[in-house]
DNA sequence: CACATTTATGCAACATTGATGCATAAATAT
DNA sequence: ATATTTATGCATCAATGTTGCATAAATGTG
């Protein structure tokens, strides 16, 4: 990690408000460094015992409400969480996008490019929000 | 429910190469009579201890493993299921319809009726699933 | 129907995941 | 430099999920 993605860390966090400590530091660097999602026992075996675990979901859950990262659902109990990379906030998470996971290397990733269709939905549903998630062979394991 | 409805139940499980037990054919009553997707938990609830926690697990497993139901990812930590409604088998899950879960009641449901969308991913990624979750407020609760 | 064989269940014990209260440490503002 | 605010670590607990093994129940055969 460079001294500059470093500095443009801190200036995540002042943006949203969050004092700068080691930890959220740490977490979001190892989010950088990831080209996929990472889920809660990632940080442990990614950063050793450096900090708590009950840290670790805490920080998790202050980057959510932030708006820093989001949420991708699974269908095992890991619930994983990737940066968001347009500007969402506190009460406007706009990064909308699908996910990809692969099942030969398990890894998910966010296709930023790739376009959320339209559903058409039965009569008398209002929809807020759409989670797409697509797996498959990533481009790397075909 | 009606003898009828017990009688297709028990052919269910037949046609899946599965012994008639008590607990599998009262979990797939569960399913049957809840018009929605349902957790772990909610067996617990619905049925009481009538049987035993680890059963449940295990029951589920091979419900999934038969292609009898099909789970539904979340972003919380509970898996949901749902019956598959076409004649999916062991190895040929076909059963493909996107899920709406509603923010007011907490139900999921499938929508049976509702089309997949095509999804076009970059080049390289192969898809072999799609997961479609919508959220928002369903029919009965707006 | 009785019996042998196969399979599912229940229980105990354990592992993992997540949440909460509270004292202390660290970060920020003055 | 110090006061105030906020985050962290630890202890403890709750919920969720897994495994091994003895027993109970279901199935197939005579
Ligand atoms: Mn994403
Ligand atoms: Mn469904
Ligand atoms: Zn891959
Ligand atoms: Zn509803």
């Amino acid at each position: 990690m460079g001294n500059k993605t470093k500095a443009s860390i801190t200036d995540m966090l002042r943006a949203s408000n969050l004092s700068i400590t080691d930890t959220r530091v740490k977490i979001l660097e190892l989010f950088m460094d990831s080209n996929g999602a990472l889920e809660h026992s990632s940080f442990e075996k990614l950063a050793g015992h450096s900090f708590d675990r009950v840290t670790v979901y805490r920080t998790l859950q202050t980057f959510l409400d932030k708006g820093i990262i989001h949420s991708i659902p699974t269908t095992d109990t890991s619930i994983r969480y990737a940066l968001c990379k347009s500007d969402c906030s506190e009460h406007d998470h706009h990064d909308h996008h699908i996910h990809f996971k692969c099942e030969e290397c398990g890894n998910t990733i966010c296709l930023d490019d790739t376009n959320i269709p339209e559903i058409h939905l039965p009569k008398g549903y209002a929809a807020h929000n759409i989670d797409v998630v697509v797996s498959g062979v990533c481009k790397q394991c075909k």
